[in-house]
DNA sequence: ACGTGCCCTTGACTTTCGTCAGGCAAAAAG
DNA sequence: CTTTTTGCCTGACGAAAGTCAAGGGCACGT
């Protein structure tokens, strides 16, 4: 269903008849949540009016598990933000198989490339967790876009940034071995530097699997292995023993 | 060395008094060298003039091989534009072994990510060919980002679609096993769609392999494995018997 | 209580990749 | 001309991931 409240207001004002909180199953509303959004790579170190004016014909959706934002080919007039759940973008192989491309969490956004290209959306998108979700459309985006220097290149900005990760992705894929890279992932889910931490996956091992780049099975056998290291598993919450020595293993190792 | 034309012209003017030409062993000059670099996903459709205003700035350098262009931390106040011959961005793993993140041939550029973000220079980058290079300042840059909204539109477009490149290739490196992406990564050197087909490797074997992410070893087998599927290689050339069969083979086999 | 589906684990087996080592040919350097 | 370097191939071996198959634990609905 489409959240009553189709037209965001992300700073409330004396005017704004539409009544806050109406976010579906989200906890931030007005200025809570324009912080999260302003967390977004695409939209860091941009000003309150100027994402009310790139969100100005934005509306919030609730989404039950299951549903399809878009499949491959459908046109891009717009692009999303999780702010809660999680929504899958998958690519179906020739074959019929289905190949996981990225699941987005909260706070991510998805599709812009797609929607400033003007083009199509390459790849399904499916929510796989009740999600609350914001639609950004495209006609008050672009036109900001358009009439403010400073948006555009803070935005670029942002996605330089945003590359240089999924360029360090691609080196880790390419030369950091699988059993490590689990290891880092759940390194990265704790700001503890030493001594003990409890981490909670974020999503079920299949699709940490699939982050990783590995298959479900391997990736029992790599937590297996790493109880050796002091990294017990039980169910969605990993307890490292010892984070500096891990940390030290994955710089020695490689 | 230094190209004795410091400052580019793209568009010759009357009042220009640069000779043409002056690129070492590059052949275009002038408008042809603005059609290059308007190919670019970073340029592409903008206008001279703009693209004139962007690389106020630059100048041309001609670099024999091994030169450092910049290493890991160097403060980015430019970036590079690749005319001709190869760069490589390379990282330099904890125990002294370097990993090939990147080899960037003509045309196309890097460093803009850095360089926008305000930073430093995350990679060593070496020529590994003799380049002819254009070094693009930021100053004229950035300021005529700032002053232009369209230019900045345009750029984000052409960063998203990069962005999508880099996506699908983590994809790859994911779901799709290492002969494979040797077998696509050869195809898409070719046009043809069917029949025979000869294409020259764009660099040697050693990078090859780090760009599917394999050892080198690993890609000898491989082209070894690929032959009984009539891939014949000699040298930088290599003759693929059938291109439609060995298409159909891929999307098979996954 | 029972069946069902989902998620995860484990074992046995196959395939493949990485590593170490050796060797060959052509190009570059002496 | 010899030596060195460079790029490439190959064999042997071990480690590790993929595949197939089976089973356990758990939540769910009936």
């Amino acid at each position: 269903m489409t959240c009553p409240c189709r037209v965001l207001c992300l700073v409330p004002k004396p005017e704004c008849s539409k009544a806050q909180g109406q976010l579906p199953r989200h906890r931030a509303t007005g200025p809570g949540l324009a912080k999260q959004v302003m967390t977004l790579p695409l939209f860091s170190g941009l000003d309150h009016h100027v994402l009310e004016r790139l969100m100005a014909d934005s509306t919030a959706l609730g989404l039950e598990r299951r549903s399809l934002l878009f499949s491959a080919g459908s046109p891009a007039d717009c692009f999303y933000i999780v702010l809660d759940g999680q929504v899958k973008l998958s690519a179906l192989t020739p074959d019929g198989r289905e190949s996981i491309v990225e699941v987005f969490t909260p706070v991510s956004s998805f599709g812009e490339a797609a929607m400033l290209s003007n083009s199509v959306f390459p790849l399904h998108a499916e929510v796989i967790e009740d999600a609350t979700l914001i639609r950004v459309g495209r006609r008050a985006f672009v036109a900001t876009l358009k009439s403010d220097p400073i948006v555009g290149y803070r935005m670029l900005a942002g996605m330089c940034r945003w590359h240089q990760r999924l360029a360090s992705e691609i080196h880790h894929l390419k030369q950091i071995p699988p059993w490590q890279r689990v290891a880092e992932f759940l390194l990265a889910l704790t700001d503890t530097q030493a001594g003990q931490a409890v981490v909670s996956l974020p999503f079920n091992k299949e699709i940490l699997a699939s982050r990783v780049g590995i298959r479900r099975e391997s990736l029992s056998r790599v937590l297996a292995r790493l109880r050796d290291m002091g990294v017990s598993t039980e169910g969605n919450s990993v307890r490292i023993d010892d984070v500096a020595s891990l940390r030290q293993r994955c710089a020695a190792a490689q």
